[in-house]
DNA sequence: TGGAATGTTCGGCT
DNA sequence: AAGCCGAACATTCC
């Protein structure tokens, strides 16, 4: 479900209700989702208080009054304030006033506590939205495809396989381009089109292509924009002909060969 | 039945 | 070193 729209939708949904809040008890239940001793997390939870609920690339970094927990959403994790838990519910927090559930079919999601910056966050890019035109130029200089640049984390952080999609789409770029050899014009067309993709879908709620939902359980609808991702065969809304889908750096690409050049 | 799905990490190869 | 590829993680859906 998750990339930057769908966690900065979560993180606006949830922010209010978890700000101030204190955690009286959390149980886990899966080895995966929360690597290491799931008693011991729950130990080191009992009691805390919730300062604030912050996005930073694609994860959900929640400041304690001792220590911050992070949570990612991986492919399929859900953040909810209400409901109940089932089968695949692999977090429960009981909190003063109210609760908080962690639900995730395939547990490619994390739940982790840590004492300063969580690890896997320091390692992060900078955030696509705050990055300025000439730093994202800067960056833009490697020998790699930029479809794989745009899915690499530690070049910008939050954009996922379908706002790469939509951004290059955007912006004209052929999937396979290499970074480092676009024009300054069109590395300048690639910054705007992501800001727009990424502004236009947080409008929206983020985009709801299987199940996702935010915290409150309501769905997103900028699916209903997607230009390329997930249309393959379907025509171009720009020129008609036919969406292709190709296989870049293992993940499914999608892309109009009229309108995207390299 | 096999393959693909919004993600990340790691080992191995060139 | 940099970049690419495949596999691994677990489950559902078509």
């Amino acid at each position: 479900m998750p990339e930057l729209p769908e966690v900065e939708t979560v993180v606006r949904s949830v922010a209010a209700h978890l700000a101030g809040r204190r955690i009286l008890e959390s149980r886990f239940t899966s080895k995966f989702v929360t690597p290491g001793s799931r008693t011991r997390l729950a130990q080191r939870l009992a009691g805390r208080r919730i300062e604030s609920v912050k996005r930073r690339g694609k994860f959900i970094v929640i400041a304690l009054d001792q220590g911050t927990l992070t949570v990612h959403l991986g492919m399929t994790g859900k953040l909810l304030t209400q409901g109940e838990a089932g089968e695949h519910t692999h977090g429960v927090f009981t909190l003063d006033d109210g609760m908080l559930l962690y639900h995730d079919p395939r547990q490619f999601g994390r739940i982790e506590w840590s004492a300063g910056e969580p690890p896997r966050v320091a390692r992060l890019g900078p955030e696509p939205l705050e990055i300025s035109l000439e730093d994202f130029r800067a960056r833009l200089k490697r020998k790699t495809r930029i479809k794989a640049l745009l899915l690499n984390q530690t070049f910008l952080a939050g954009l996922g396989n379908i706002y790469a999609d939509e951004s290059l789409f955007a912006a004209g770029i052929h999937p396979l381009a290499i970074a480092a050899r676009l024009s300054p014009a069109r590395a300048e067309k690639l910054y705007q089109a992501i800001r727009g993709v990424l502004t236009h879908a947080i409008r929206l709620g983020g985009s709801s292509i299987s199940d996702y939902v935010n915290a409150q359980g309501e769905r997103g609808w900028f699916q209903m924009e997607h230009k390329v991702y997930g249309r393959e065969g379907e025509p171009c809304a720009t020129c008609g002909r036919p969406i292709r889908k190709i296989l870049v750096a293992q993940r499914g690409t999608h892309y109009c060969p009229h309108c995207q050049k390299k």
